[in-house]
DNA sequence: TGCCTGATGTTCT
DNA sequence: GAACATCAGGCAC
């Protein structure tokens, strides 16, 4: 991944968030296995949201959030799930873009290995592409122009962009900073 | 189809 | 000690 294509995460979560759409995962597996997956369903966050990690300032646990953007903030929660984010904006300001769902494109087999699921519940939701994709902590603050996990920016990219309020939160939900692909089966659901 | 709840641990108050 | 950017299974309708 050039400089050029990296460029654009240093914008504000809101305007990168939906500019992810599109955009390739590649997971290169310790067994040499490479899944790939495109990003399907994106949110925004920022440390002026009362709904992100960052709002209430920097911690051990959310400093990757404050550091440069095209980095990768993993987090473990509920007890039982990871959750990953493309950290955005500059460094000093705590933003970030959670990835809620990718459309498979290589590796489904792998996928359904870990999920014990196959079609569109392989990745449609942020835990199980998580689970899906073998990311947890120790990707935490991981460069992603980098192997074992890279950002792929494709030259073009297609599909009608939906932009709504986020779902699974308690606070801010009227901040209409999620974005998906209308119609693809792949993510997590539609907002009712 | 849709609501309810248990699982389970890290972080912050 | 409570909250939590979730998921899957069970049960009622």
């Amino acid at each position: 991944m050039s400089n050029t294509t990296s460029r654009f995460l240093d914008g504000p979560a809101s305007e990168v968030a939906p500019q992810l759409l599109g955009c390739i995962i590649e997971r290169t597996l310790p067994t040499g296995t490479i899944l790939r997956g495109r990003i399907v369903e994106t949110e925004a966050y920022d440390q002026t949201d009362t709904a992100s990690h960052s709002y209430k300032g920097k911690t051990p646990r959310t400093e990757i959030m404050f550091g440069p953007a095209g980095h990768l903030y993993v987090y473990f929660t509920y007890g039982m799930h990871y959750c990953c984010n493309v950290v955005t904006g500059p460094s000093g300001y705590g933003a970030a873009v959670l990835i809620r769902a990718v459309e498979p494109l290589q590796g489904q087999e792998d996928m359904a290995l870990r999920r014990s699921r196959h079609g569109r519940e392989l990745t449609n939701g942020p835990a199980k592409f998580c689970q899906a994709f073998a990311i947890d902590t120790s990707l935490n603050g991981h460069d992603l122009q980098t192997p074992p996990l890279k950002l792929i920016v494709p030259l073009e990219r297609r599909g009608e962009i939906v932009q709504t309020t986020r779902i699974g939160i308690s606070t801010a939900k009227d901040v209409p900073w999620r974005f998906y692909y209308r119609d693809n089966p792949y993510v997590s659901k539609t907002n009712s």
